[in-house]
RNA sequence: UCCGGCGUAGCUCAGUCGGUAGAGCGGGCGGCUGUUAACCGCUUGGUCGCAGGUUCGAGUCCUGCCGCCGGAGCCA
C-alpha cells in the first residue's frame, strides 16, 4: 500500500483491477444503502461505464455519519483498497480507507433512483449526462466519432474545415439560418429593402446546410477529403429525426464514380458498426436490454451481410406491385420515395440497408451527375429500417456545359457559383461524395427512439435551453 | 407548417355516468438488513397547463391560447 494510491478510472477497476490494490476513486454517488449495523454502500459511477463501483463505507471512519447520510448525485473521493465482494452482484468492491465528500446533493436532486421519462429528462440536460442511458449515448457517440476519423485517416483521406458562414443558398435545400451583424430593429434600408451591402460581410450571410461544395473544392486538389462539422437547418421540422443543429460527416472523393462511391459507404457504415459492437459492448448490452431487444443483432446482421442495391426505376416497380402494403401516397416512377415507402422497402422487402440509386432527375439537385438516359441522375440513398435515409449522396456533375444546363433549368444565377463552375473550367475531374448524418447513425446504433436524445443539447424549433 | 393525442403531487401515472383528488416512486421519521431498483411501518406532498364558458355543481363537457408527445412534409 501507498501514501498516494494513483487516481483509477471505474471502467478500469471493473476490467482489471487485482484484489489487494489501492487506488483512488472520484465519482458521482448513483445511490446509497445504509445498513443500522454500521455499514454503507456507496454506489459511485464516474462516467467511464455504465457499471458502478461498489464502495463499502465501515463505521470507523472519521466522517462516518456524512457517509451514511450521502444524497444521491454527490461528488466523492475515495481511496481505498480493492477487495473481492462477498456478495452477489459484483465481482470487485472498494473498501473505504477514506471518504471525501466533494460536494453534497440536497434531497431535492431531480434524477430518482427509477426510470425517468426522456421528456422529462430534456427538461433537465444539465444533469441527464448523469444517466445510465445518456451515459451510455455518450460513450457510443464518442466511438462513433473516433471510428469516423480513424476510418478516414487509415485510408489517406484529409480532414477539411469547411466555413460554418456561406454566402451560398445551396440549391434551396431546406430553410437556412441568416447571421447578420446588423441591428435587426433598426437595419439600414436602400430602396425599401434591407441593405446587405452595410452588413459585416457586405452581402446576405448563412449558417451552412453542407460543407459539400467547398469539400469539392479540396477533393480536386488534394483526392480525398472529408468534413465532420455542424451543419444547420432552419426548417420548422418537429420529429424524431430532425434537429436544427447537427453534425453532419462528408466525404468527397476524387476520381470516383457511383459504384465506387457505394462501396466507400457500404464499407464505411460495417465499419462505425463493427468498431461500436467492439468497443462498446457493456454499453450495447444496457441499450439490447432497455432500449430496443433487437439492437446488437441488427448491428451484427448488417456488419455480415451486403446492402442492397436497386435502381429508383426497381424500387418504384417493386413498391408497384405492393399492393397489400396500401400506401396513403400512390407510387408512380418520377415521385419522391415517401417515408412510407422507403420503410417498405427496408423492413419489409429486405429487411436490411438498401441502397437506392439513379433517382429522377428533376427530383434532385443540381450538382448531381446527369445519366446517359438523361432522365435520371447518379444519385444514391443509404436507406436503414425505422430511421430512413442515413446517408445522401452522388457522383458530382463534372461537365461544365451539363452543369449549366441545370443550374438553368431551376433557375438558378451561375455568377453566385461562378467559383463552384470553374472547378469544372480546370482540370475537371469525377468525383463523388456523401453526407452521414451523426446523430441519425447513433440513434440506428443505440436504437433510441428520439433524435433529441442522442445529442447532449438538442436545438430543434423552440428549444434553445442549455 | 398540417393532422392526431396528451397536460392531475418533485417524478411515473390512475381518476368510472359531471358530485370538492388517489397510488407507486421520491422526500422526512422509525424499524430491519453484506446491502445492491433493498425491504417493512408511519408521514409529507396538489391554483388538476392558462383564460373564458355551460351547469346547482367541472380534473371530467365546450371554446380559445400555451406547452409537450406521436404521425406527415422537408431532409441527414
Amino acid at each position: 500500500m501507498t501514501d498516494q494510491p494513483s487516481i483509477v478510472r471505474v471502467r478500469d477497476i471493473l476490467a482489471a483491477e487485482e484484489p489487494g490494490s489501492c487506488v483512488q476513486v472520484q465519482g458521482w454517488v448513483r445511490t446509497r444503502r445504509t445498513s443500522k449495523a454500521g455499514l454503507t454502500f456507496v454506489e459511485v459511477n464516474d462516467g467511464s461505464s455504465l457499471a458502478n463501483l461498489q464502495v463499502v463505507a465501515e463505521q470507523a471512519l472519521p466522517n462516518y455519519e456524512a457517509i451514511s447520510k450521502l444524497g444521491t448525485g454527490a461528488s466523492v473521493e475515495v481511496r481505498g483498497e480493492i477487495v473481492s465482494s462477498p456478495a452477489a452482484g459484483q465481482a470487485m468492491e472498494l473498501r473505504a480507507a477514506d471518504i471525501r465528500v466533494v460536494g453534497d446533493s440536497p434531497d431535492d436532486y431531480p434524477l430518482q433512483k427509477k426510470r425517468h421519462s426522456f421528456e422529462y429528462l430534456r427538461t433537465i440536460a444539465h444533469l441527464r449526462a448523469r444517466t445510465n442511458t445518456f451515459g451510455a449515448v455518450a460513450r457510443v457517440r464518442n466511438e462513433v466519432s473516433r471510428c469516423i476519423h480513424e476510418y478516414f485517416q487509415t485510408r489517406g483521406y484529409l480532414y477539411v474545415h469547411s466555413p460554418i458562414i456561406t454566402a451560398i443558398d445551396a440549391e434551396g435545400a431546406g430553410e437556412m439560418f441568416q447571421v447578420t451583424a446588423l441591428d435587426l430593429e433598426n437595419p439600414p434600408r436602400r430602396d425599401g429593402h434591407v441593405d446587405y451591402g452595410r452588413d459585416l460581410f457586405e452581402d446576405r450571410a448563412y449558417l451552412a446546410v453542407s460543407g459539400q461544395l467547398e469539400a469539392e473544392i479540396m477533393a480536386t486538389a488534394v483526392g480525398g477529403v472529408y468534413t465532420f462539422a455542424p451543419t444547420f437547418r432552419a426548417e420548422n421540422s418537429n420529429t424524431f429525426r430532425h434537429l436544427s443543429e447537427f453534425w453532419m460527416i462528408e466525404p468527397e472523393i476524387a476520381w470516383c464514380d457511383l459504384d465506387r462511391l457505394q462501396d466507400i459507404a457500404e464499407d464505411f457504415i460495417k465499419c462505425i458498426f463493427a468498431s461500436v459492437l467492439d468497443r462498446c459492448p457493456e454499453d450495447m448490452r444496457f441499450f439490447n436490454d432497455r432500449i430496443d431487444s433487437t439492437a446488437i443483432e441488427t448491428l451484427e446482421s448488417i456488419v455480415g451481410s451486403r446492402f442492397v442495391r436497386i435502381s429508383y426505376t426497381e424500387a418504384v416497380e417493386i413498391l408497384e406491385k405492393a399492393v397489400e402494403a396500401n400506401f396513403q401516397f400512390p407510387v408512380s416512377w418520377g415521385m419522391d420515395l415517401q417515408s412510407e415507402h422507403e420503410r417498405y422497402l427496408t423492413e419489409q422487402t429486405f429487411r436490411k440497408p438498401v441502397i437506392v440509386t439513379n433517382y429522377p432527375r428533376e427530383n434532385k439537385a443540381f450538382y448531381m451527375r446527369v445519366n446517359d438516359d438523361g432522365k435520371t441522375v447518379a444519385a444514391m440513398d443509404v436507406l436503414v429500417p425505422r430511421i430512413g435515409e442515413i446517408i445522401g449522396g452522388s457522383q458530382r456533375e463534372e461537365r461544365y456545359d451539363r452543369l449549366r444546363e441545370q443550374m438553368a433549368a431551376r433557375g438558378m444565377d451561375p455568377e453566385a457559383y461562378w467559383w463552384y463552375l470553374d472547378l469544372r473550367r480546370y482540370g475537371t475531374v469525377p468525383h463523388a461524395g456523401f453526407g452521414l448524418g451523426l446523430e441519425r447513425t447513433v440513434q440506428f446504433i443505440t436504437g433510441m427512439a428520439n433524435i433529441r436524445d442522442v445529442i447532449p443539447f438538442p436545438r430543434a424549433p423552440g428549444l434553445l435551453s442549455f
